[in-house]
RNA sequence: GCCGGGGUGGCCAAACUGGUCUAGGCAGCGGACUUAAAAUCCGUGGCCCCUUCGGGCAUGUGGGUUCGAAUCCCACCCCCGGCACCA
């Protein structure tokens, strides 16, 4: 008997999450509804609030829950702030991992991904996230890849999606092409097998025709994290410069290079190609230097990005034994042929000016190229660069001391420009040489196109045919999707295992009617991810992507919560679709995601977690035995969210032990007091606890947002229950409060409401973290549904305190504290503060030099000696 | 090498505009309750000196500005992240 009252008398996580979840289940309480539909209520204002969706491999871990509890806290905390939130959820549900699943064990990827995303729902429902499910999708849908494939020839028909050859990275493990933002040290991003360079025929995305809009419309952003800016902008690497043309006189060819420097072009000595440039071998062929140039590529073609890349990697070349002629000054420079040179950026060839490059500095050491000096830092020592020459010596000029320099200066060796500061050179000499039609100003961008194709099975399969007669055609919109076919073999074998699939390869040409083959190559998964937020706005419809006037009104997104490990791939390639949708004519906003946020990553023992390291959390065996609530508000509470923190399973038992201490809480008090008390007129110790009250909900509200700063917020409600525990017996054991009229009963004094005032709103605004211990307590004591009332407002009287601890320093050393009423006026302040009997003793006696009176605060008296 | 972010008790951390350094949690210690333990509740909690009152020293290191610095400035050390032959 007493064990099983006992038993009754604990909190129990698992009977009230589940209690909860029921309820918002059976009625879909945050389900919200369209523009257009009859539940649609214009009134209020709208806010996107979304987590990047997971890619649904096994189950979910630690950081799906971290993503998912920040994203929670702020779609519920928007909602009770009079927002009407849209926070959908889906699954990234094409890609590698299931696929290399069935080439190990044949299971075809769609059982092992719905599988996988099976688990992941379940979890997701199990940790309360307040989602609106009637939105759901999976990307490997082909009610979503229907439109995924409908937006790619949108993009064909606009010129966007082209098809071409192009050296390109390939992944000999997984046997496909990547994207240059997914080859990370000459790794694989996937994999982390090295990467080699081929040259193949592949669909790219035209991103880099949107390079300078990805620059300027950062400006069109709310709030993006300093950092993920800049990183998009090193990769987007915009350079001003100029394109000058050197020619090369036999054969007769023209080689336009790309500079950041024309002020250098003086001191230009010899020319560089890159290996992979076109016209190496014709200009090698039928001289001396043939073989030697062949050798030099092939080998160069074999080296990894990584080999090449390398900082210890010394300068190599071989001479090309022809030359171009300088425009400046007409000279003839050698060219050479060296892989210090990149293909990639620029136009493959470089004018090399040792003294004023590192590079081409040690290069022309390497091979005793002469160096030659055209700019010479001014005596100034910050814009010196390193020359050693103190300045009451004459001007070197035979030697290489000081050099290579890249700082600025006075020009030298340079014709007319000669004593001319080197800023105002570089204008003139792209004037001088776009007058004479031998160059003119140009930007160059670092960001390449989006490569896009990819020879694998699990992915969206690209609505293209090839015709004999007809070209290259797109699938008419009618016929998509382009089903994926289901195949037996899905070890791919340097082409798409699609191309195996003969009966589904080989269709009509829907042009001329003859024989047509199908694109075998399917779509870069990142492609899936950067429209998915949009699907999710009116992803039921199945006769357009989304309406325009549903997308309008909820876009942009207003919170984007995810992992910072998508700064660049992800967030950039969404942004190029956003803004490509948008000249197509198919979306107002120019950016996908006003604000962003990116969490930390949660380590164990000090390191990432891995299976391999085995020291993962399993978020499902911790709800086990805790409940999602203790997890959740662990994770929110074990440090700001946006560092990355280390598990403590101690850490978590202290947030359990801390929720069952409200629950007991709120047990007492709802036994022990009744509703409708008024706290009007509470006195002392009742008044003490509503400031504290009022006081818990000014700095959770403005930890929540915009700070993002939800530990302080949990600790903030922590010390509301801590003071709720050390006030609440005096103040139930009142019989009356100062107000109390006759007919009062104990339960109903200004102090008794005073104490489930603050024990309501302790769960009210731990709410948006332990939703359904919350709601529990909340209903306990109020009566209501807790998401259903609005977030409490402080109020402002209650914040003012009648007096303070006015702290008294003596030379800025605290000697005393004085409790002050809080309007005390300064001078009044100045001989309390004199008065203290410590401060006397401080004083000595000697004379006070200055007074400093920071009202609300402190009293600092200067003494001398 | 370049660009960011950071270094505060035994540990995670707080201190928002320069104004009581260390809120909250974890671990620890003490007490109450209990036959006992667990759970719970209360207390304690930087280091050093002192019986108390009190005092000295403390925010990576060294300087500086200021009545007053974790916070601002300069130099240095260390850790984390990103980029890295970008012409």
């Amino acid at each position: 008997m007493a064990d099983s009252a006992s038993e009754a008398e604990r909190y129990d996580p698992q009977a009230i999450e589940r209690k909860w979840q029921l309820v918002w289940d059976a009625e879909n309480t945050w389900v919200v509804a369209n523009p257009g539909s009859p539940e649609f209520d214009d009134s209020v204002p709208k806010s996107y609030v979304l987590e990047m969706l997971p890619y649904p491999s096994g189950e979910p871990h630690v950081g799906h829950l971290k993503t998912y509890s920040v994203g929670d806290a702020i779609a519920h905390f928007r909602r009770r702030r009079g927002y009407s939130v849209v926070h959908p959820m889906g699954y990234d549900a094409f890609g590698l991992p299931a696929e290399n699943n069935a080439i190990q064990t044949g299971e075809h990827p769609r059982d092992a991904t719905e599988k996988s995303i099976a688990s992941f729902r379940e979890q997701f429902k199990r940790w309360g996230i307040s989602i609106d499910w009637s939105r759901e999708l999976g990307t490997h849908e082909p009610s979503y890849y229907r439109w995924t494939q409908w937006i790619f020839l949108k993009l064909y028909e606009r010129g966007l999606a082209r098809r071409h050859e192009a050296p390109v990275h390939w992944c000999p493990k997984d046997q496909t092409v990547l994207a240059n933002e997914q080859v990370i040290d000459g790794h694989c991003e996937r994999c982390g097998t090295l990467v080699v360079l081929r040259q193949l025929e592949q669909w790219f995305f035209r991103i880099t025709e949107y390079a300078q809009q990805l620059l300027d419309d950062f400006e069109l952003l709310d709030s993006w994290p300093e950092n993920v800016i800049t990183m998009q902008r090193n990769w987007i690497g915009r350079s001003e410069g100029a394109e000058v043309i050197f020619t090369c006189e036999e054969p007769a060819l023209d080689f336009p290079v790309f500079t950041t420097r024309p002020d250098t072009l003086f001191g230009a000595t010899f020319f560089v190609l890159a290996p992979e440039h076109p016209e190496v071998e014709r200009l090698a062929a039928g001289t001396e230097h043939e073989e030697a140039v062949r050798d030099y590529v092939n080998a160069s073609a074999r080296a990894s990005a990584e080999e090449r890349a390398d900082e210890e990697h010394q300068k190599t070349g071989v001479p090309l034994g022809r030359e171009v002629v300088n425009p400046v000054n007409s000279e003839r420079i050698p060219m050479f042929v060296a892989d210090y040179v990149l293909m990639e950026y620029g136009t493959g060839a470089i004018m090399a000016v040792p003294a004023h490059d590192e590079r081409d500095y040690e290069f022309a050491k390497a091979y005793d190229l002469p160096i030659r000096r055209v700019i010479e830092g001014t005596d100034r020592p910050d814009e010196t660069g390193g020359s050693s020459a103190s300045p009451a010596e004459p001007p070197r000029t035979n030697d290489d001391e000081g050099l290579p320099y890249s700082g600025d200066g006075r020009m030298v060796n340079s014709g007319r420009f000669d004593g001319k500061d080197n800023r105002e050179a570089h204008e003139e000499i792209v004037e001088w040489l776009a007058s004479e039609d031998r160059g003119k100003s140009a930007v160059n961008f670092r960001l390449r196109d989006w490569l896009v194709s990819r020879q694998r099975y699990w992915g969206a399969p690209i609505p293209i045919l090839y015709c004999d007669e007809c070209g290259t055609v797109p699938v008419p919109e009618d016929q998509l999707p382009v089903l994926l076919p289901d195949i037996e073999e899905y070890a791919p074998k340097g082409k798409s295992p699609l191309a195996a699939a003969e009966d589904w390869v080989r269709t009509e040409c829907p042009s001329c009617g003859g024989e047509a083959s199908r694109e075998t190559d399917t779509m870069d998964t990142f492609v899936d991810s950067s429209w998915y937020f949009l699907r999710y706005l009116d992803s039921r419809n199945d006769e357009e992507c989304w309406a325009r006037d549903v997308a309008d009104y909820w876009m942009p997104v207003d919170q984007y919560i995810g992992g910072v490990e998508h700064a660049i791939l992800h967030l950039m390639y969404a942004r190029f679709f956003t803004k490509a949708l948008h000249d197509i004519g198919l979306l107002e906003a120019r950016e996908p995601f006003a604000n962003l946020f990116t969490q930390g990553m949660i380590t164990r023992d000090g390191a990432t977690m891995s299976k391999s390291r085995g020291n993962t959390v399993s978020p499902a065996e911790y709800v086990e035995r805790f409940g999602a609530d203790s997890l959740r508000t662990y994770i929110c509470f074990m440090g700001p969210p946006i560092k990355g923190g280390d598990w403590s399973d101690e850490g978590v038992e202290g947030i359990f032990r801390f929720l069952a201490r409200l629950w007991r809480l709120g047990r007492e008090v709802a036994d022990r007091t009744e509703s409708g008390g008024s706290t009007d007129g509470a006195a002392e110790e009742a008044r003490e606890l509503l400031a504290k009250a009022h006081w818990a909900i000014d700095k959770a509200t403005r930890d929540i947002e915009p700070r993002f700063q939800f530990n302080t917020a949990i600790a903030a409600v922590m010390e509301l229950v801590n003071d709720i525990y050390r006030l609440k017996d005096g103040l139930l054991s009142q019989t009356g409060g100062s107000s109390a009229s006759p007919e009062e009963s104990p339960g109903t004094t200004t102090g008794a409401a005073a104490v489930r005032f603050a024990t309501s709103t302790a769960a009210s605004l731990l709410f948006p973290f332990a939703p359904h211990l919350c709601s529990e307590v909340y209903e306990w004591l109020a009566g209501e549904r807790v998401w259903e009332q609005p977030w409490p407002e402080a109020d402002p009287d209650l914040l003012e305190r009648d007096t303070y601890m006015l702290v008294v320093q003596v030379n800025g050393k605290l000697r005393d504290r004085v409790e002050v009423a809080s309007d005390t006026a300064e001078e009044e302040l100045l001989d309390l503060a004199k008065s203290s009997e410590n401060v006397q003793r401080h004083l000595d006696g000697k004379a006070i030099a200055k007074e400093i009176v920071v009202p609300g605060r402190l009293v600092n008296l200067v003494v001398k000696g």
